[in-house]
DNA sequence: ATCTTGAAAATCATCGATTATGGTGAAACC
DNA sequence: GGTTTCACCATAATCGATGATTTTCAAGAT
């Protein structure tokens, strides 16, 4: 994704910290889904002027966690069942694609980064979609050495996410770490075929399990 | 890609106007890849202050067609024999992807659109990848019902667009209207197998035509 | 010669104020 | 009673000016 710059020491521009603030609103829902947002308030709530807070909404919307609508303003992303389907098929097309690229170009960097990101996830608690969890998807795209698709897949991880932390889902009911040691193990033994199947499977079984929240909480616009 | 709003005749804001205006500089080369955008000089050509300016820009950032580094400014993106081959990669899965879903999915509005797009191509004079060109591909896309699909492969459609009009690359030595039309023809025959693979050929074959032309011109930087 | 150092200059980032636009509700009209 | 018009208000868009940081470049030291 549009990753949150901020060379090492130095102290990252206000519009930089708008957006990782702002981004974290909207994945945990205290931005609501289809909000208008309006720019005076957020302004205050923040304590900026509106040029660091339209920059740093301009880049959220291209990681379509906020809509813009010409002298209209901005509007959190709304949530919905198609929005949903879209997301979950494109994510795990676009995921299966850059773990097959992975698999045929990936080093060993890069497989230490899977099992590396997978040793990780062994003892999280796993609530649903947990950083530990976009760390390992992360480190799976990492190997194609693609960085245009690991944006993609990055911003397609947060989108899903937000539907975790909106719909409260609880991903320990599956055994999630099983699925990931599976597709970990696929993916290093190179087999092209086996590991972009499972990694389809378990993030549309994900996308299934939200979907059936969804009803639930049926966005109220 | 994010598409140029502008609600019918209202007069679009000046950000939405410099970011078309500045799109097609980048296209056309006019603002050359990987140089540096000094914002007091744009400013001052494009006769707006800074903030339109710089959300424009922002926006462009999400086109991938300009860098940003914080503190840094904003960049040209740079092009490159690595980007042009991701690029070309990319593109041949995404709008291959989208292709297939929209075999799927796609609706007698879908194959009339395709239809219609080629026919307009049928007496362009096809200068590598006109509009016609691009608008063919959209057409192609849009079965598939999937907004987001949709804008990543414009986005990437752009960034070929750029390397042909950089590099000057004259798209007629290739009987480009023959490969659409098979392509056409295969999916409108929902051909899942086919259309996919002829579509892929095709940007793949622009993609090494380009690759071919590139070491010439190389970046500066 | 090359590597620091430290202003000065350039340029990015941010602010507060102003202007333009879209939405809304009340009055006027059918 | 229902619809249209218009003025007002909330808010988005833009500006010009100010503050902060990076870059440049030249002088001095090694």
């Amino acid at each position: 994704m549009t990753l949150d710059r901020a060379g090492a020491g130095a102290t990252p521009s206000r519009t930089a910290q708008l957006q990782s603030t702002l981004r974290r609103a909207i994945l945990d829902g205290a931005l609501a889904p289809g909000q208008r947002i309006n720019l005076d308030d957020l302004r205050r709530v923040h304590d900026v002027s509106l040029s660091p807070l339209r920059e740093a909404l301009s880049r959220l919307v291209a990681e379509n966690l906020v809509q813009f609508r010409d002298r209209r303003g901005f509007f959190v992303a709304p949530i919905s069942a198609a929005h949903l389907a879209e997301t979950t098929r494109l994510r795990s097309d676009q995921e299966a694609l850059a773990l097959s690229h992975a698999i045929a170009a990936g080093d060993l960097d890069w497989e230490s980064g899977v099992l590396a990101a997978l040793h990780r996830l062994r003892r999280a608690p796993d609530d649903g979609l947990s950083e530990d969890d976009m760390a390992f998807h992360a480190a799976l795209a990492a190997g194609a050495g693609m960085p245009m698709l690991q944006d993609i897949c990055s911003r397609l991880v947060n989108l899903h996410l937000r539907y975790v932390r909106v719909l409260a889902y609880p991903g320990n009911r599956r055994d999630a770490f099983a699925e990931h040691r599976a597709i970990a193990e696929a993916a290093i033994a190179r087999d092209a075929e086996l590991a972009p199947t499972l990694l389809k499977r378990h993030i549309e079984r994900t996308g299934a399990d939200l979907a059936a929240m969804l009803p639930a909480a049926e966005p109220p616009r």
